[in-house]
DNA sequence: TTCTAACCGAGACGGTACGTCTCGTCTTAAT
DNA sequence: ATTAAGACGAGACGTACCGTCTCGGTTAGAA
């Protein structure tokens, strides 16, 4: 489904410069007409590109559009691979789920990304292709910064990371997703703060003590 | 793009058995061959109604796929409008956690809700109409939950109610959409847990206070 | 495959000026491209209607040129249906052959009439078609007029008429067809002459039991 | 368009086998799908050649077709090249034309000689080849066997042997191109009898002077 | 009870796009 | 330099649906 720049089987007799154009042009048209009125006529002609050097090298128009992301990640993904750490956790995932909230709100990737998003929805091999490619290199960089910071006893040690990364940016996709609030820096801060800190009162005062004791947990920490 | 009992504008020389075929042929046939596919063609001939039929009522097979939702979650919902309550906050949550994961993996509801979703994610209006007539509900139904324990003192006092809705939520309803990991009990009984006790250490509130004294990494902050 | 002015099945919705128009262009576009690269495309692009309409109503190019031909005859046919009978046969059927000759060779009618004769060679379907509604009506005019001389005493009477209008008209549609000679009407002259009077001596002298002294012939006037 | 065993221009580094692949592949697939389905890809995939050595050898399909023809005519035309003799040119003609009338009946030429024919009639250039490769050398055989019955006075000596030829042989090519009736041995046999004896009556010569007076026409001959 | 207007099933219509096929050209690698 | 192989831009194929538009035939209220 993806081209490298060397050596793979399909790189034989490939137009690299079609391919581009191509995948070029998806990405326009998505974010001008929305998915669901993209077609692959389209995408030839505004490539100048015969129709069957599409289907010759892609499978569906959601493929297309998945390596047209892929490029475009490669293109800005060369900087820097790496979280902010000024140490203190909260503080910088507040800063990064900003950055999140503002590009889910960007215009130019609005369109695009849902697109790609609800096409993994109902493509199971697309999603795992999405999953390996593009979702699992971010999932680590994000756990990389968790990871520091339960080294450093700012996270429970018996955290599951991966679902640390869930809880925290789960509400802001589905929000986008969904549309089922306003997306805002502020909710972005509460999310980290919910998510850090729990739904459960702090204090110590055995508030499960009271109505249903039982169930307790309080061997935890 | 719904129809009441009675007294709707549209009420008037409505043929409710062609409706009721219109939205049980869309339903079975979106489970069948899938959102994309679905034709309203292929709804009217089975459905044995003329399309113009369909065209009369409705804007987009979107709304006749929400309709269709809306029509089964009436016929089912007439029973308890209310989750359960134990008494522990983290044992019912596990609870209706553990349905919803069920209801996720159900393969009769899989495609009409991925379907719908997706829908949702590019038609506004239709997200709208989602939000109010079937997310807000539900989400109406959690939140009394939640209050309840809030009350009770097993939840923080500060918490944002429906915030703590879409860190319970977001993270199942993520998985299953993207697909990006398994969706099992577990993981529903974890995610309760996280979104309950947070990810930070119980134990020393002062952990975000001082850095680092543990485990090394001396070198930042 | 083709259409009357009432009560045919096919009459029932059919949209006459749509099927005159798509008649009209396919026969102007086949003698502006040839039939080779005439398409249902063009024809429907020309006609300003859709393709399907075009496959609703005929199952291939060949049909629908045989259809324009169709209209056409039964525009210009409402006139006169006999050939002309001044008593002298010989004189008529080369003024009739002469005819045919101009007409064969009118530019406007060249390619649209090869693409007919082409597609009923390879089309037995078109063929039976082409020899019910426009071979057969002209072969009977012409099988008439040759019956009038053959009560006249002018033509053999045991010979089979149909068998006579071939040996007439065969050898201009095959040159016309083949390209093999020049098509003029001398050459429509000398078929008529050769085909009415033999190809043997008329001399009553025994002509094959012995050789070459005839060269007879005296009796032609 | 065509090769000759040596000393041609396009002689020169030829692969003879690919030549003889290609010409063999395409008159067999011409026989399985008929001249219109036929296409440059399936022969060069046949006759296991790349495209564009049939591109660069030849103009078209039809010319392809026609080469394919040329060489099976050379094959099997090393024997004799003329027509039986037997003294009696009736009875050699209608030998003659009960062959030619099994030949158009041989399922195995069927569709690609109607092919050939076919493209003669849309290719002028192609048509002049015809002529000049296959049709003349086939009409100087007969116009030779017709020119010695004339030189034995069974034949009319003004008679143009060229036009003899076509009124002997047009009826038979047409019957089977436009399937305009059955074409059989007893068909050839009265067409023979007809081209060679006339429609006329042969009795009064006088015949077309006066009319009507007969009907009788007691007796040919 | 008749009239009449809207709804209904059916399906033709002008279109767009599909995914496939073939065209004729061009490029590559291997003799 | 020619070949087999096959990618390429182009565009027609025949099909599937789109959303609109008649067409008769019900089916209800309103007259």
């Amino acid at each position: 489904m993806t081209k490298q720049s060397k050596s793979l089987p399909d790189a034989g007799r490939r137009n690299e410069a079609s391919r581009k154009a191509i995948l070029t042009a998806a990405f326009d048209l998505v974010g001008e007409v929305g998915f669901a009125k993209l077609s692959i006529e389209a995408i030839a002609a505004r490539a100048g590109v015969g129709k069957q050097t599409i289907y010759r090298w892609w499978p569906s128009k959601g493929t297309v559009l998945f390596d047209a992301f892929l490029m475009l990640s490669e293109d800005h993904a060369s900087g820097d691979p790496a979280l902010p750490d000024t140490g203190d956790i909260e503080a910088d995932l507040k800063t990064v789920l900003r950055a999140t909230v503002d590009e889910l709100n960007d215009a130019r990737y609005d369109e695009p990304l849902r697109a790609l998003n609800t096409e993994i929805v109902h493509d199971p091999e697309l999603a795992a292709a999405y999953a390996e490619r593009l979702h699992e290199p971010m999932r680590r960089i994000k756990r990389d910064r968790l990871r520091r910071a339960q080294e450093a006893g700012q996270l429970d040690a018996d955290t599951d990371l991966d679902l640390a990364v869930e809880l925290l940016w789960s509400p802001l996709l589905n929000r986008w997703l969904q549309r089922t609030g306003p997306l805002t820096a502020e909710y972005a801060d509460r999310v980290v703060e919910a998510a850090l800190h729990g739904l459960r009162p702090r204090t110590e005062a055995a508030s499960h003590t009271r109505t249903g004791q039982a169930a307790g947990k309080p061997s935890r920490g």
